[in-house]
DNA sequence: TCTTATGTTGTAAAGGATTACATATAAAAT
DNA sequence: ATTTTATATGTAATCCTTTACAACATAAGA
């Protein structure tokens, strides 16, 4: 069923044919509608291969990903995605398995399904990979690759703002002893974020104590592990900011288990505002890394890199922070935070009541707005 | 850069390129390594359209799913892709977005895209969507829809299985009063769900009391509510199975806000074993539906149906208990659950010491198995 | 009535691979 | 050495659209 037989049968040419599929102007209206109906009545679909052969392209994009089980994507995905189907473009996406060395792998298949653009949405990129890609000028853009920043369109997340956003939002609290579950120092995300936070402490004029500093591995038992070191101390902390989400739910368990209630005794600060952010109990304060704004400037510069060849100046997304149930002023007893004495207890029972409270007390202006099970606020400047 | 220029360079005609490129038997070692090389030194891709023009097929499978934001999909897709990448399959996948009604537009763009298969692994599936496939006789694999499974191909859910586990692993505990978080009833999944609890019921010689089945959405919030009526019951069930693990979060937490403890007092099964089902604190005893399993069979299926046309029985796959720790003992208090008294307090301490007691009382065996932050257990046949 | 401009349709040449068929070469059999 | 067979390579048709260009028709202007 190709297009010749449709035009044989409503006895036109292809050539009018095409021009009704490509909606071209140049087409008497009668004609048009008896060539829709014949497609119609044959059921004929267009062939896209014979289609892009044609027009040399294939408008479909390639979106590379670490591993699409890490709830930091899906959003992503969505996003870029659904903004491809605006435009009529398909997605094919892949995912390295945090492996820098399959991303070569990932690049070439999408370079031999023709795609016409490619966006690299890991953390680790291995430059390497990228010359199959850059070989035939195929338009890539990257997640926040500082060092490749100069050669290749680039996203990039300027995480200080969110940590400012963190620490002034927990000093407005009282809080002055804050601690910080760190990850890996060889992973540069992470490395980032930790410098990040320290610099929003020494702005809040806020002392960075290193035995308040805990480095621990990215997941739930490693935010699990380093609370139970943090609570330890002798002298601890009031709050604790955490590298991601996971590990600060590991964080919130580890304080149950210890009898310390959240947010009465200790405030607890995520990252990255994963769905689960708004499940756990209480509701996670956090910095909400925004994922489809990053979708969105990675999918715009790379239909700009379609046009151009030229590299211009890399977009920048902040981090904001999402005011949820984990934080609450320190605690009246502890005055200054030194020789804080946590008490055993339950979780408080009545959220709004808190809010109330913490709507006094914050200096951020607020927002109210419902997600999912919980109250979620997002700071506004 | 096209095969001619390849062929022109090394001195051969397009067609040995070609059968260089495609590892035709047919050509001389030297000839082969010759062009290799040329092929190399050009930087030469093989133009996938064309190719696909020519021998009609794209090595390119749809998959349609309902939100890729449902933590229930990563793992389905990630099955799915891998198996293509195994045969050198690239996977396009588009969303309904739970909208019955945009899966004609789903089909339709796949249909253009020349795919070679779709997946339609969404739960509510309208038959009329179908036809765009159905015309070009493109092969098509559903998940579970009973009232399409002699037309079309599907992967079926056993539903009773793993409720008839959970039950018996609930009345092992010696637990009799087992309640139920229903979803609407106008969604078949949930439904059919509801039907194989109630099932499980009678099988176990339990009685099913409609008090304790409440019915509410599908979300935390849901099962939130839900559980705060059950509590509110004069004679309330010491256990709750519940139709998802988003719910089962809901109905932690407000057992947690009624001071109810669980596992203690309060005995929860959740549904799908979501990755969040590890991080609940207490961990999730869940019912596991099998999800790269369903992928494995869908793509199985999708390979066939490219072979021949007629239909095979559907593969079937089973729900299995994963026992984690919010089930355990019913309290010795409360005698036969006729007015059970539940008491205030925090979660068990000690789930270790829990576990053992658990698994003399268990009358299925047991396999211990680490998985992310907790103890995790798959009931055993 | 005859140009000229405008709008509509048709013809045929790409686009880049695969592959049936023909042909040339090498190996084996006689 | 000659015929037969197997292997290696080349030629050219084919897959299905799009689109430059040509051709035609119609309406407007002179």
């Amino acid at each position: 069923m190709d297009i010749q037989q449709v035009a044989k049968r409503a006895k036109v040419s292809t050539a009018t044919v095409s021009r009704v599929l490509n909606r071209s102007s140049n087409v008497r209206e009668k004609t048009s509608a008896h060539v829709r109906r014949i497609i119609e009545e044959l059921n004929y679909v267009p062939n896209t291969n014979a289609r892009n052969l044609r027009v040399g392209r294939t408008r479909l994009f390639g979106l590379i990903i670490s591993d699409i089980n890490n709830p930091f994507f899906p959003e992503l995905i969505d996003a870029f995605e659904g903004l491809a189907a605006e435009q009529g473009i398909e997605v094919i996406f892949t995912h390295t398995n945090y492996d820098p060395r399959r991303l070569q792998n990932c690049v070439r298949r999408l370079v031999e399904r023709n795609v016409d653009a490619i966006a690299i949405m890991t953390s680790e990129v291995d430059e390497q990979a990228l010359q199959e890609a850059t070989k035939v000028q195929l338009p890539l853009v990257l997640l926040n690759q500082r060092s490749l920043q100069d050669k290749y369109r680039n996203v990039m997340v300027e995480y200080s703002r969110g940590f400012q956003e963190a620490v002034e939002h927990l000093r407005a609290l009282g809080h002055t002893a804050i601690g910080f579950i760190a990850g890996p120092s060889h992973l540069r995300s992470a490395q980032r974020r930790r410098e990040a936070f320290c610099l929003a402490l020494k702005r809040c004029s806020l002392e960075v104590c290193p035995e308040w500093i805990a480095t621990t591995d990215l997941r739930v038992e490693g935010g699990k592990i380093a609370m139970q070191q943090l609570l330890a101390l002798g002298h601890r902390p009031t709050a604790v900011v955490t590298t991601n989400d996971l590990m600060a739910v590991g964080a919130l368990q580890a304080a149950h288990l210890a009898g310390v209630s959240v947010p009465k005794d200790l405030s607890v600060i995520g990252f990255d505002d994963l769905p689960i952010a708004d499940m756990t109990f209480p509701a996670l304060t956090t910095i909400r890394l925004p994922r489809s704004e990053i979708a969105h400037h990675a999918f715009i510069s790379l239909l700009e890199g379609i046009r151009t060849t030229k590299v211009t100046p890399c977009p920048v997304v902040y981090p904001r922070l999402i005011i949820r149930q984990s934080t609450a002023p320190v605690a009246r007893t502890t005055g200054g935070s030194r020789e804080a004495k946590l008490s055993k207890g339950n979780f408080s029972r009545h959220p709004k009541t808190l809010f109330r409270t913490l709507k006094r007390r914050a200096s951020t202006q607020v927002e109210f707005h419902e997600r999912h099970a919980g109250l979620t606020r997002v700071a506004q400047k």
